[in-house]
RNA sequence: GCCGGGGUGGCGGAAUUGGUAGACGCACAGGACUUAAAAUCCUGUGGGAACUUGUUCCCGUGCCGGUUCGAGUCCGGCCCUCGGUACCA
């Protein structure tokens, strides 16, 4: 994954993220392998904006600052990039494919427009991100109540995609953990959506639900506060108190809301439905824990047979009605808890008696005959709101004309450029909202005055499809190189932190697939082995600037060297697991790397003067030569292995026995079997120690750069 | 709350498939080298007990229970902790 220039340092995160990547690439590369390892920036995003609504200073020469600083300091690193595939989000030439690919989706009726609730802050005037809110639902500029704001915004439709994105799972390399975290998160479920007429108001209102199976144990109906029928349905003795019940709730989190410990709250609305398997009349509520953003914002409540609903009931004093039987008791009338399980079927009309596996279907059937309800698949997965009122990203490729409405900017007029001269101390609206000449355009279909989308774009739009434009970012003729995409996709190998299990990985999926179908890729998966490094804390926390305890990697290596501190990093533990960061184990990779620079040392340019065979016949070895050949050989063989998977810490150890026993017995040998040891020794060394294995290969040696001859050694298994 | 990880000596961790728990390293202790120290090298090092002093026994992988000849590993129930929870990226 590309690295997000927040800062001008790279801290030990960084480190830990692209240290033991690029020794894994460079392990492939000494095996032979045409390895691209490209390096950008993931340039747009808010704390830029923050840090410039704080200090003055212009989100793109800051990011632009803080990028000079990172890629000198990724060099030091000694990492193989390819410094001419060098990308980054925030500059025209890039953030243009960012406008086409929204008009793409648009034409296909993937982007649409509809409203969403933002996080409003009636005091600093100004949108705030989720994370600006603090746990107490205050603004953590200024501590004010945060309030709901509904606003017209762009989402893409990833939706469309949802059973896809589900079963494409099964055809990549990816860790268990993240494909069950994404199947959670598109959260298909196989239910029926049923009709309830309203009374009074001669509407019919649908909820789905996975259980029609006991439908006859329906005793209320809620509807999310958000719900649109809310206001029609309320009867007039009720009004006040609905619309104070809707109030109180404004500020809590969906989390809150829909927390099982947390106390249940509701109103009744005053209307009522009718029950179509039973015709029985049943009361409406509002209560917060119905989500207006899943299903169809309304669940039939079943106290019996669902915990929340039983929860609710209980509260309020609804009834509760027993309509499966739990296998083995005849207790027909009482319930303890809600039973969620299946079993017979009681008081349920003429499917009493049966099943509740075969009711479900046979009610979904009836209801279907009736045309009551249908059979329905639903998703958790909701779309994926792009609109940002925010400056530093990519502007919105969309016009508003008065004639004409929405009218999607011409493909020959892109980019639209972000301007550089725009007021970001918020006062109400999107900073672009200020700069009129960005604001006003002509309408590309009447000709007449429209006034610009001032929103910009979700910076997850720009990181989902880099990868491709890593081939070539210079390429002008399209969003990206397709003929080079056509011998380079899938990405071989992805690295990053399992934060972006359902948000990056997912989006990122959806646009390749998208740009599958527009024609522009060949594959239906963007990433074909991914895998997660995990996170380096500091006393247990995470570190980040605002806690300021992140710990500075220059002082180790100036102390050591970059080499020693990227493997000291491999060596710490589970590359996947990360851990907390101590200092107090490094002295013994340095120690390590100073024994093995004795043992090359006391044998200068023996590759030349001794040179190697490429095997040996044990039976022709001494008792010592030939333990020492058995180390060296199962030592390739494991280290192959470990670093193949990620595993550097056991691969660390590996050579650190190797060297030990090197240390022990060397000395003892033929000196071509020295060499032998040695060369091999190196190999495995360079791709963990990449300035080191250069100066041990040249020391023993040898003439052009190791990484240059790409010099690799199948281990000898014949005799162990 | 929900979804997904993790928990093993004084410390970081190893044990890839249910089969000798603690590889490798840190720290510590003793020794060698040295006038001395540093560096380096060698030896020891999970806890406890016994004695015939180099061997035996007991305990031990977050907690409680289970499956198995055998569990760090599998199953059930907890506790703690970390990541995500749709506008940090």
């Amino acid at each position: 994954m590309f690295i997000y220039p927040s800062g001008s340092k790279l801290h030990i995160g960084h480190w830990y993220n692209y240290g033991p990547t690029d020794s894994w690439a460079r392990f492939k590369k000494l095996q032979g392998y045409n390895v691209f390892e490209p390096m950008g920036y993931d340039a747009f995003g808010l704390p830029a904006e923050n840090y410039a609504i704080k200090t003055g200073v212009h989100p793109q020469d800051s990011t632009l600052e803080n990028i000079k600083d990172i890629r000198e300091q990724l060099k030091q690193m000694g990492c193989m990039y390819d410094w001419d595939a060098e990308l980054m989000t925030c500059v025209p030439e890039y953030y243009k494919w960012n406008q086409w690919l929204f008009l793409q989706l648009y034409k296909k009726g993937l982007a649409y427009r509809k409203n969403a609730p933002v996080n409003w802050c009636p005091s600093c005037n100004t949108v705030l991100a989720n994370e600006q809110v603090q746990q107490d639902g205050t603004c953590e500029r200024c501590s004010t109540e945060v309030e709901r704001k509904n606003l017209t915004q762009w989402f893409f439709k990833i939706t469309e995609y949802a059973d896809e994105l589900l079963s494409g799972l099964n055809k990549i390399d990816w860790p268990e953990k993240t494909k069950s975290m994404q199947t959670n998160w598109i959260g298909k479920s196989t239910g029926t959506e049923v009709d309830f007429e309203v009374e009074a108001i001669d509407e019919k209102v649908s909820v789905f639900t996975t259980r029609p199976d006991t439908l006859f144990g329906v005793t209320y109906m809620v509807l999310a506060p958000e719900h649109e029928l809310v206001n029609k349905i309320t009867s007039d003795e009720r009004k006040e108190e609905v619309e104070k019940y809707i109030k109180s709730i404004q500020s809590l989190s969906d989390i809150e809301r829909t927390s099982t410990v947390k106390e249940k709250t509701g109103v009744p609305t005053g209307a009522y439905a009718v029950n179509p398997i039973n015709g029985e009349r049943i009361p409406i509520w509002v209560a917060d824990y119905v989500l207006a953003s899943y299903g169809t914002g309304c669940v039939m409540a079943v106290p019996g047979h669902d915990e929340r609903d039983f929860e609710f009931a209980k509260t309020f004093d609804l009834p509760i009605k027993k309509v499966i039987l739990e296998p083995g008791t005849e207790e027909k009338e009482k319930l303890e808890s809600a039973y969620t399980g299946t079993g017979m079927m009681i008081y349920s009309g003429k499917y009493t008696g049966r099943n509740s596996i075969d009711g479900k279907k046979q009610i979904t059937d009836e209801l279907e005959r009736e045309e009551l309800g249908r059979a329905k698949v639903d998703y958790k997965l909701r779309d994926w709101l792009i609109s940002r009122q925010r400056y530093w990203g990519t502007p919105i490729p969309v016009v508003y004309c008065d004639n004409c409405g929405e009218v999607p900017v011409l493909e020959d007029q892109l980019p639209i450029e972000l301007p550089y001269d725009v007021e970001f101390k918020p006062d109400g609206g999107s900073p672009l909202a200020k700069n009129e000449e960005f604001v006003n355009a002509k309408c590309p279909k009447c000709g007449g005055a429209a006034k610009r989308d001032v929103d910009t774009m979700d910076t997850f739009v720009d990181s989902s499809w880099y990868y491709l434009r890593f081939l070539n970012p210079k390429f002008t003729d399209g969003m990206f190189d397709t003929e080079l995409a056509k011998n380079w996709e899938p990405v071989d190998m992805y690295v990053g932190g399992a934060e972006h299990s359902t948000m990056h990985l997912l989006y990122a999926r959806f646009v390749h697939k998208f740009l599958r179908d527009i024609g522009l890729v060949e594959t239906d998966e963007p990433f074909a082995k991914l895998r997660h490094q995990g996170t380096i804390t500091n006393n247990g926390a995470k570190m980040s600037k605002s806690k300021g305890n992140v710990v500075n990697p220059n002082s180790f290596i100036e102390e050591y060297g970059s080499d020693v501190f990227r493997m000291y990093l491999m060596f710490m533990g589970p590359y996947d697991l990360g851990g907390d960061w101590s200092d107090k184990g490094i002295v013994g990779v340095d120690r390590f790397v100073q024994k093995v620079y004795q043992l090359m040392t006391e044998r200068e340019n023996f590759a030349k003067d001794h040179p190697s065979k490429e095997k040996y016949d044990v039976t022709e070895l001494n008792e010592l030569e030939k333990s020492v050949y058995q180390k060296v050989n199962q030592s390739i063989n494991k280290y192959t292995e470990e670093v193949e998977h990620l595993r550097f810490n056991t691969a660390v150890a590996v050579l650190m026995e190797l060297s030990n026993e090197l240390s022990k017995s060397l000395k003892g040998c033929s000196e071509d079997l020295q060499t032998y040891a040695l060369e091999r020794m190196t190999v495995m060394i360079a791709p963990l120690a990449p300035h080191f294995g250069e100066e041990c290969w040249e020391l023993i040696g040898n003439e052009k750069l190791i990484f240059d001859e790409a010099v690799w050694f199948e281990p000898d298994r014949q005799h162990w």
